[in-house]
DNA sequence: GAATTTGTTCAATTTTTCTTGAACAGAATG
DNA sequence: CATTCTGTTCAAGAAAAATTGAACAAATTC
């Protein structure tokens, strides 16, 4: 029997990946790689993924042999995007987590919590950018420039709804 | 006079930026990190940006302070997704850079070098996590798991050549 | 064809980012 | 109310990524 899946009392934590649980966390570890996410919490949500029922921090600790911190951290930052939330399991007083399965719910999550500060903050720079104008040698050029910068930021700003929509149609 | 735009023969390299040049590397230094572009990357571009004439790279490693080996790769790596590209300059015989300014062009020369090798790679690790379902004791899970993956894979292969349109419409 | 100019490469270093684990705070238990 | 349990925080250490600069190769000049 898979000792991933046997049964186990709440204090002895699980120790052991099956090889398909391995794999499916090593595709997303380069996914998080791929997108500059740090690696442990690409190894917690692709844990979680491949797992039907809620664990516990201690499991994601022992199945994944990372610190309490690192998985401390990294389900909140998981929890932060609506990536995984926490269930509440029946005489058992911890938390349990379970991945968020919807790519909607991810890339929504992801898109307002990391990709909209910036964006928040480009527009306050591209303000000071034109109250710099003035004072340059050619300003007929960088007027021009600064205005193909402000294309660009709303440009993006209006991709950003329908890359949630294509999310949701494909669910 | 601007320092910047002043005549200076070719053995003499420019040595410093306006106000407003530094604000427009600044934006793009940001944007870079939101990317997790390099630094380097971001401040080269945004000169460029910020310049009507091309410049060989001398001018880059004067006026950005940066080093000879930094320059090299940066503009290399502005090479390869097609953000920058060289230009002759009469009676120079050193190469000249511009900045390319069509969004359309950053943004599927970035997804082409950037982002479509992982998506490449993520399909031969769909078919490793198929090949272990097998050894699964839950297979049926680990089967609608890896479809739903497979759903994701698809989705966002659809919404590259879309999020490339949507550049070309806004030029 | 020697000397100079231009640009690349890569090992060493610096800087940044991630991870660890111990200390801590709050909640639950007995 | 002391003890245990659960989870967070953060300073220190480890790992990863970026930057530097010197060595090199190739092209150009004289």
């Amino acid at each position: 029997m898979n000792p991933v899946l046997s049964d186990q009392s709440q204090t002895n934590a699980k120790t052991s990946l099956s090889p398909y649980q391995a794999e499916v966390i090593d595709l997303f570890v380069h996914a998080a790689q791929a997108l500059s996410i740090p690696r442990s919490v690409g190894e917690i949500y692709g844990l979680l993924y491949s797992l039907r029922e809620p664990v516990p921090m201690d499991d994601v600790i022992s199945l994944l042999r990372i610190s309490k911190g690192s998985a401390s951290q990294g389900l909140r930052w998981l929890r932060d995007i609506g990536a995984v939330r926490s269930t509440y399991v029946n005489g058992d007083r911890r938390d349990h987590y379970v991945a968020e399965i919807e790519l909607r719910r991810l890339a929504s999550g992801f898109l307002r919590e990391k990709v909209e500060p910036h964006l928040e903050s480009g527009g306050h720079r591209l303000a000071r950018i034109e109250s710099l104008i003035a004072t340059e040698a050619d300003p007929e050029f960088a007027t021009d420039r600064l205005q193909k910068l402000r294309k660009w930021h709303s440009l993006i700003k209006k991709i950003l709804p329908f890359v949630r929509g294509f999310a949701k149609a494909g669910e």
